[in-house]
DNA sequence: CCGGAAGTGAACTGGTCAGTTTATAATTAT
DNA sequence: ATAATTATAAACTGACCAGTTCACTTCCGG
């Protein structure tokens, strides 16, 4: 079997040992979470989860990665590029909303901030396929939408920056200080019309 | 001695404990730091801090709820409320960055965020002497510049949360996420300036 | 059907840590 | 000065956990 392109990275297990670590982690974070847990949650010996990742913060940079790129990749098919600059952003902001309360979401946010310090690599990591793509995005669509003259703006990094933190208006610290952990969507759509509105009354034309 | 109002809670030794612990709190975090660490840092025994806190939670509560407090005195003192709205608006805006991005606010956030789950009351008691108290206090103001037609919003509680996260663009993540650790005047006042002037675009008159 | 690769389970190492206990010493109040 | 309170040091309990090792079993390709 000299090639096969999709062939599981390497032994038949490894997929089956991410899911059971993704489980793990997100029902008890990064500390939280046993070795021994997530071996049984696999259903595979210790010794072989050792086998595919040298330790379990390796293990878990593997989770986070593979379920960012999927979700990510996900909100980003999911948007009409070409619809009125109002709706658009009020897309994007539901994603990034969606995102922020999901499940996932909140877990990945708790690790990285929480182990951050004895851990950097992963804050890092996650700023980058999280954060940062969402800027280079929403740069990106700032820059068609202005050519088109419907927005004016000067520091296009500033406003995707702005636009960002507006949708977690409320939302965004009741969740992270565990006050709620779901949300009604009329809750949702006051803070995609709040950011929205003021979005547009700054910046467009 | 039957009273004198100001005696340390109880015990001499009551103020010690709290300073060593929030030393070794801030530097290690909640899960990193080890009670023995604390007693040594205090400079008193372990026995003698476990007369005074029934267990490292508490410890850690009462810990932050002082700091929280004394940290929000201060700033609330500092800021004149009776200068322009754009001036005051600043003002604020300076202060919750200060806050933000200081060691302390940096910290406990991490801690709050991070042990979260496992302990509930932490996040809860975080947010009602945080976030909370500025979305009051903002509220309040707006209150008074909305009476004299220097402002115009529809649903106040929004626009304070809405102002408050504003205030964390690009530095909030870069710094949630351990890429940066200080930021520049320069760097606080693009933030500073880009939050006050989306804020009048929108609920200025 | 055989041999090597992959997987198993269970015990083990070496370490950390919260919280308790005990016998002893320092403070303080009366 | 004496008795009660408060503090100390150090050892101890009981628990948890990452990562390793090893003797053994299962699986699969040639």
């Amino acid at each position: 079997m000299p090639d096969g392109v999709i062939e599981p990275k390497r032994g038949r297990k490894y997929d089956q040992v991410l899911d059971g670590a993704r489980q793990v982690f997100m029902a008890d974070g990064f500390e939280g979470a046993s070795v021994d847990d997530i071996a049984r949650a696999a259903g595979v010996s210790k010794a072989t989860l050792y086998s595919y990742f040298p330790d379990k913060r390796m293990l878990f940079m593997e989770v986070a990665k593979n379920e960012c790129c999927r979700q990510a990749d996900e909100a980003i098919e999911s948007i009409e590029m070409d619809a009125p600059v109002q709706q658009v952003l009020c897309d994007i902001a539901g994603q990034m909303i969606d995102f922020i309360t999901s499940n996932f979401g909140q877990r990945i946010f708790r690790i990285c901030v929480g182990e951050s310090d004895r851990f950097p690599e992963l804050g890092r990591e996650f700023y980058e396929s999280g954060p940062m793509m969402i800027r280079d995005q929403l740069v990106a669509y700032f820059d068609e939408a202005i050519a088109r003259g419907e927005l004016r703006i000067e520091d296009k990094m500033l406003a995707a920056d702005q636009f960002h933190e507006l949708c977690k208006a409320d939302l965004f610290p009741r969740m992270v200080f565990n006050l709620s952990d779901e949300f009604t969507k009329a809750e949702k759509m006051r803070v995609v019309n709040g950011a929205v509105d003021m979005f547009m009354a700054r910046y467009g034309t």
